[in-house]
DNA sequence: GACGGGTGTTAACGACCATTAACATCGGTG
DNA sequence: CACCGATGTTAATGGTCGTTAACACCCGTC
């Protein structure tokens, strides 16, 4: 039933391109730091790393961002307004069982096309300084609530920390991919992640 | 079926006392850098901070190891070593339903009592030196083998990498607890996990 | 053609880090 | 009691980090 078709990076078909980004040296340098900050860690990754990864001295980066923190911090904004948004619409589906596929289905191909984005995602949060934290943890927890709301009008009986505790274990299978040195074509794994998520979310105690 | 009753921590009753670690000081340096490590990366924390945190000095850490990148090492090899050493005897059930119930049980029940290890384990990898690297990495496939082998069984159709992608799903659904902020208490975590795991594993496509 | 904002560079700063050196304490052994 | 290894301490060393300062270039506008 789910598909996910390799990557349809770039259709020259397509009719209206996306307009260029209003500063194509921010995405560039976010990109490259979601990059390493995933495999180096935050603080394992300087900011001369980050600068020369996009051709650039480290300096250079207080052109685009006030610091370091300011990376990261934008990053994971985006990330999990991303994640919120998209999950909104596709929990509104009026049946809970074609809401789950379509959060399901959102979910995996966004870990499929951006490992590190989730990544860092998971993992770095902390180190967001103060008033940014508080705005990512609240559209996390959105986003968790979307998965909860579907979940619950799918599994009536289920009390509502075991079905939150269940989405937050889900999250954990949906975002093993990076660690999973992808032995398999994202279309099988999407389609398996997709399988024993749904199957996990359905089928215990 | 499963079960995860609270941590038995030190029954009065028990007749022979486990003996006392040859270095305590040792276990208790361990014991503070994985969650240290755990909360804040392990270029986050310093080794200031590990001595801190069991009353000494940072300079006192090398009286006991040779130093920082030692300290990860050792605990990661300590982790591996366990997680197949106790995987390798469970596994070896001739019942393949039994096998995985018990491999279930004694990874939920590890990640539950170690969360901050299991944390560690999963993201430190790349820090720890050549020579010891290579060791761990050899005792995390020889385990993610002894799961393979047993699903093997369970589903004898199933194509090789997809029943290590599966496997390795599971895992990140199993070591999701850190991430779950424990709403839920051991004993229904402990169930909840069991049984999304089982589902996950069995129940997909 | 002077000007100014945007975007780079190199040099310099203070802080912190991992590690080592030099020295202190203490319990047990000859 | 002298000695000694184990286990601490503080001080010092060399390196790296995030950040800022000072300066240079490019390019479109008056």
């Amino acid at each position: 039933m789910p598909s996910y078709p390799a990557a349809a990076s770039g259709d020259p078909r397509a009719r209206e391109r996306p307009a260029p980004p209003a500063h194509p040296r921010r995405a560039e340098i976010l990109a490259a730091a979601a990059e390493l900050f995933a495999r180096r860690g935050y603080h394992g990754a300087s900011i001369g790393d980050l600068g020369r990864a996009v051709g650039l001295t480290g300096p250079a980066l207080y052109r685009h961002f006030r610091g370091k923190e300011a990376v990261l911090a934008e990053m994971l904004l985006d990330i999990s307004g991303r994640l919120r948004a998209d999950g909104a619409v596709r929990a509104a589906d009026p049946d809970p069982d074609r809401a789950l596929d379509a959060l399901l289905h959102g979910h995996i191909a966004f870990s499929l096309d951006n490992p590190a984005l989730i990544t860092v995602h998971e993992r770095e949060l902390d180190n967001v300084p103060e008033p940014q934290r508080h705005e990512i943890r609240r559209l996390q927890r959105a986003y968790v609530e979307e998965w909860v709301a579907v979940l619950r009008r799918l599994r009536p009986g289920l009390p509502d920390d075991r079905t939150r505790a269940a989405v937050h274990a889900c999250f954990g299978l949906l975002n093993s991919t990076p660690h999973s040195a992808a032995a398999l074509d994202r279309a099988a794994m999407g389609d398996l992640l997709h399988g024993m998520a749904r199957a996990a979310l359905t089928g215990f105690s």
